[in-house]
DNA sequence: GTCTATATTATGATAGAC
DNA sequence: GTCTATCATAATATAGAC
């Protein structure tokens, strides 16, 4: 493995290759989490990007490492938020920490389903790509869930069952209206991404599971 | 668009042209699940189902066709099993529809990942597919759940929100955990579709929503 | 009904001009 | 850094032998 794969992320980068760089990566983003890594083309993600086809492999030599660094893009993105999320709540009680922590999820699944929609795509099957997600990014982000929800589970907020079924309702919960946005609108003629449905989402969620 | 999609369907199709078919049809949804439409191949089902690519043309004369004919074997054996389970239920009070409805939901996503797959699949942008989709199956599917969930929200069970809100927050709920089966199984150790935990997943469920 | 061969297009990656 | 041209392979669909 070449190391020009971080070139344009490197110290010498001019801030146009950077801006390049950043264009190919949202529109990955966007490619893989839509159609997955088969499905989609670095032709197509070229295109969305409205750049040529030969800067995805001098920026990342090849289509796994663009995986990688548009995974990493928007995960980083998301743990930043958590831990900063998590550390201003750090002195509240656990019931307004759980309450917070899953309007915040509500809203973040909208403003960046494709987060959501990249961990189902690889989540599917037992491949390479799905461990480098398991180990560089959701390893943290279920421990941080994890010491949150054993402290609920304590308090008796909601009832004792093992972290990872909460995990997987709550984060389903959450998510799912939006990872599916499109089919949502066409089958109910609501948008999901609209703000007023954002916080009626979340508002739902809250009422539901905090009772 | 020739008549010859349902050809191995009709009356006059011998057994063996049905089990071909049907091989492929298996094959089919597991690649269309995982991979999605375009990242599913025709000659990587044909080699998962163990019969000749040429076979595919012959019964389904199309990828797209093939595609439709999986998700029906998948979504109406789904409604007729809800049907089914709606029925035996309609004597019952809404607490214990909705409760039984949720655990039939949960050993459903464990039996079936398929489905929620290539349901979340197609749902994440507005094309032919997802549109025929929603016309031919997940319409019923949604108008099924709106008349039990309109009357445990009368009564009380759930507190009061638009049905769509229910809907996503429900099916993610019950089902996201058997989605990424791999993916939980790698970042916990624990395998969802062993059957006692299927029925962790589903009493979990049940414990939080109906208090 | 099943299988092989192939036409045509699309794919990821490479080479090299500028 | 950017762009064009191209190689080698894999894709869907077709034609036709059996």
């Amino acid at each position: 493995m070449s190391s020009n794969s971080n070139r344009a992320a490197s110290e010498g980068a001019t801030p146009k290759s950077q801006q390049t760089r950043e264009r190919i990566v949202r529109a990955a983003l966007d490619a893989f989490a839509t159609y997955g890594f088969d499905g989609a083309s670095t032709r197509q993600i070229a295109a969305l990007a409205g750049e040529n086809q030969g800067l995805i492999t001098y920026h990342f030599s090849t289509k796994e490492s663009l995986w990688k660094a548009a995974v990493d893009s928007i995960f980083l993105e998301f743990r930043r938020e958590l831990a900063e999320r998590v550390a201003v709540l750090a002195d509240a009680d656990v019931r307004t920490q759980l309450r917070l922590l899953l309007i915040f999820f509500v809203r973040h699944a909208a403003r960046r389903p494709e987060q959501m929609r990249l961990m189902i795509q690889e989540g599917k099957a037992d491949n390479a790509r799905m461990q480098w997600l398991v180990e560089h990014h959701l390893k943290d982000a279920f421990a941080i869930f994890g010491s949150i929800l054993d402290r609920a589970i304590e308090e008796g907020i909601v009832p004792a069952a093992p972290v990872v079924h909460y995990f997987y309702i709550l984060v389903g919960a959450c998510s799912l209206l939006f990872t599916v946005a499109p089919e949502c609108q066409y089958l109910t003629g609501d948008d999901p991404l609209d703000p007023a449905m954002v916080e009626a989402h979340a508002e739902t969620v809250v009422n539901l599971i905090l009772r």
